[in-house]
DNA sequence: AAATATCTGTTGCATATGCAACCAATTTTT
DNA sequence: AAAAATTGGTTGCATATGCAACAGATATTT
């Protein structure tokens, strides 16, 4: 789902010329947002890639979510008063951003009502989106063990590539990260599963070969 | 963050008359909706409270959120094409709940777009909250520690809250399951830091005795 | 290509925690 | 109030897993 989904190149002119967003590079590694800054926008990647982390009272970064061209983010601090995200926003590579101010965003504009309304739906699906999304990260961390949590990660990714053989979009570092757990707990974990013959794995290319109660 | 906010009564009556919800009364313990079903409206609950779960493939129940009086369901799955929500939603007590049709919701309607517009903002409001609560209930879940996450818990209820003591909402039973942890390892952990001494509570009222580096 | 840095797997160890079983306390039903 | 059901705490046990340290593999820089 695209932020400009429903508006022709023509419109989207004009939205612009109305909207007069805001358009800025990163360079890899760049901060976009700190987790102290208030966040007025909704961004748009137009290129490259992006992290958000939040960093919790002891230090340690969790990986919320990594984005990409055509993605966008902030549409969860809308009307959410918070003074600081809380969230750390980088820069993976070099990046080209667009930033929608939510004040016009949200305010009628006599000749623009159409395209407005349209963003207006396009940003309620991706909320949508982004909240299941949310739901199935929960499903996964709330399973108790590890094997579980790297079944569940694995089938999703299966079912999202629909390939018998897919490739993880993790280094095992960012696996381990996402699924909450230790990376040498996990390397262990994934060695003991390829041993038992439940999958089977070279570098990011897994296959699950028996599902059983798994699948 | 209520649905109808903005939105007086006599407001109301015209954009009901206009979106012509459905009122449906739910025994305690009765199903709103099952995992299989599509939900089609976003649901708003005049009295009473309901319990959104999801099963997984081996039958484990994991409660989603618990919601009551004033709160609003279903908006996640607007636009979301999804046919089967994979939810199953319950009564928890006696309830009554207003269903309002996702098509009407969104379709222009010539005399009452003012109320769609103020409408359509509080979902986006009430989206951007869910999307907030949710990343916060990931951040829980992401700690290794049951520890970290009965104090990321503490914490939270004791800032939302805002008082010394505070009454977590929780069952131990529910709490467990909120942080995804076995009962009994919730209780031998709270009653371990209340002999070190970290926490002090009686029943279900909580107090954080010592911050440290939790703090 | 040599040197360096980063990533991944392995393993020993200590501990955390799921699980089961049981008992006590509390609440609900009869 | 007695009986039954629900809820919470305790404990033994086996295992899972975080942590640390190291080694080999791979990627990056010089």
């Amino acid at each position: 789902m695209n932020l400009f989904d429903g508006i022709s190149e023509n419109e989207l002119n004009k939205l612009f010329a109305c909207l007069s967003p805001l358009r800025k590079s990163y360079y890899r590694g760049e901060t976009v947002f700190n987790t102290y800054e208030k966040i007025n926008y909704v961004g748009y990647i137009e290129s490259g890639s992006i992290q958000l982390s939040k960093d919790d009272y002891e230090g340690n970064k969790v990986t919320v979510v990594k984005l990409s061209a055509g993605d966008t983010f902030g549409e969860a601090f809308i009307f959410a008063d918070i003074e600081q995200s809380g969230l750390s926003i980088v820069a993976l590579e070099d990046s080209r951003i667009i930033f929608l101010d939510y004040v016009r965003l949200f305010s009628s504009c006599s000749n623009m009502c159409v395209f407005h309304k349209r963003l207006t739906e396009n940003i309620v699906k991706i909320m949508s989106s982004r909240i299941l999304f949310l739901q199935t990260r929960i499903e996964l961390l709330a399973k108790k063990t590890l094997r579980e949590r790297v079944l569940y990660l694995l089938n999703e990714q299966k079912n999202l590539q629909n390939k018998e053989i897919f490739e993880i979009p993790f280094s095992r570092e960012q696996m381990a990260e996402y699924i909450g757990a230790d990376r040498s707990a996990l390397s262990r974990e994934l060695s003991k599963m390829k041993t038992e013959g439940l999958i089977d794995y070279h570098k990011n290319a897994f296959k699950i070969l028996l599902g059983g109660k798994y699948e």
